[in-house]
DNA sequence: CATGTTTCCTGACAGC
DNA sequence: TGCTGTCAGGAAACAT
């Protein structure tokens, strides 16, 4: 389950791979749930990019695309010069690993794994497949018309906030007024994008909040450790390589290690690391919770 | 608008 | 062995 470590993983991974490659060729699946963007649509506007970066905004991996080829009609005039009244396009293709998404990178000569949903062929004779049994991955071309002002980088932005760069006063702000639990307030992307279901456990054991807390009635000093808690659990998970639970592994096929870290995620009945009492096991807003009932209050 | 509930999908696993 | 049933979960759609 790709949470933002994960994902960090798998785009830093996949950019080591492909960055600077050319996309020559493509192929999707007639899965049309998989693609927010029709699959014609999206072909046609990657078929001849080249891949500039991956990286990760929230749980998306953005794929930033260069701008050679915006005026195919026109190949014939001379290059880099776009007429005055047609707008500078940026284009990005958005990943979202979903439950089960993986993204490989694979030679041709190597069997197509089942439920393989697109295949980019790349210059370099390798080929990009986005693979993903259960379908909950998405599929996206993300266009924007780039600003001149280079404070501000243009595109793909995300539906909620960066966790690992909100300050204190904007975090404690994000909960302010709001009348759910602060683990459905976490898991809430358009809050902060990037925290799942895992992380959001064990930032809340750290920080000592019970899950169920009404997310406006925390105090200054609790949303202050939570925003720590937050921030210390997703860069040690990154720096682990993410959490391997059932079947997530990187861009190598290799899993993360910060599953050796939890302390309260998956260990229903066993005793808390810190005080010995028996982790207990909710349901949440339909998902599994899991927490000290003596560390947490 | 804010919040809560249902739905999508398949593999893994338990139990018989 | 092989079947059936249950569970997992991100985020969109739908309901309240």
């Amino acid at each position: 389950m790709p949470e933002l470590p994960e994902v960090e993983t798998v785009a830093n991974g996949v950019h080591e791979r492909v960055g600077g490659q050319r996309i020559v060729s493509v192929w999707l699946s007639s899965k049309p749930q998989t693609f927010k963007t029709p699959a014609a649509e999206m072909a046609a506007a990657l078929e001849g990019r080249g891949i500039e970066r991956v990286r990760r905004v929230g749980k998306h991996i953005v794929f930033d695309l260069d701008r050679a080829q915006d005026s195919p009609a026109d190949s014939s005039s001379s290059a880099n010069i776009q007429p005055v009244s047609v707008q500078p396009v940026n284009v990005q293709w958005i990943v979202h690993l979903g439950m089960t998404g993986r993204l490989l990178v694979s030679s041709p000569d190597v069997p197509l794994p089942a439920h393989t949903h697109a295949v980019l062929g790349l210059s370099s004779g390798r080929e990009l497949r986005f693979v993903d049994p259960r379908r909950f991955g998405r599929l996206a071309i993300h266009s924007s018309a780039t600003s001149d002002d280079a404070a501000s980088p243009a595109g793909f932005q995300g539906p909620g906030r960066e966790p690992l760069a909100i300050a204190l006063p904007e975090f404690q702000a994000l909960f302010r007024g709001r009348r759910l639990a602060i683990k459905s307030a976490l898991l809430n992307q358009s809050l902060l994008h990037g925290v799942g279901n895992i992380y959001a456990d064990e930032s809340l054991f750290r920080a000592g909040i019970r899950p169920k807390r009404m997310a406006g009635r925390l105090r200054r000093a609790e949303l202050e450790r939570l925003h720590g808690s937050v921030q210390s659990v997703l860069r040690e998970a990154i720096a682990l390589g993410g959490s391997s639970v059932s079947d997530y592994v990187d861009a190598d096929g290799v899993r993360g290690f910060f599953q050796l870290e939890h302390k309260v995620y998956m260990r229903t009945g066993q005793p808390c690391l810190v005080c010995g009492t028996a982790i207990r096991k909710i349901a949440l807003g339909g998902r599994s919770t899991h927490y000290c009932p003596h560390c947490q209050r």
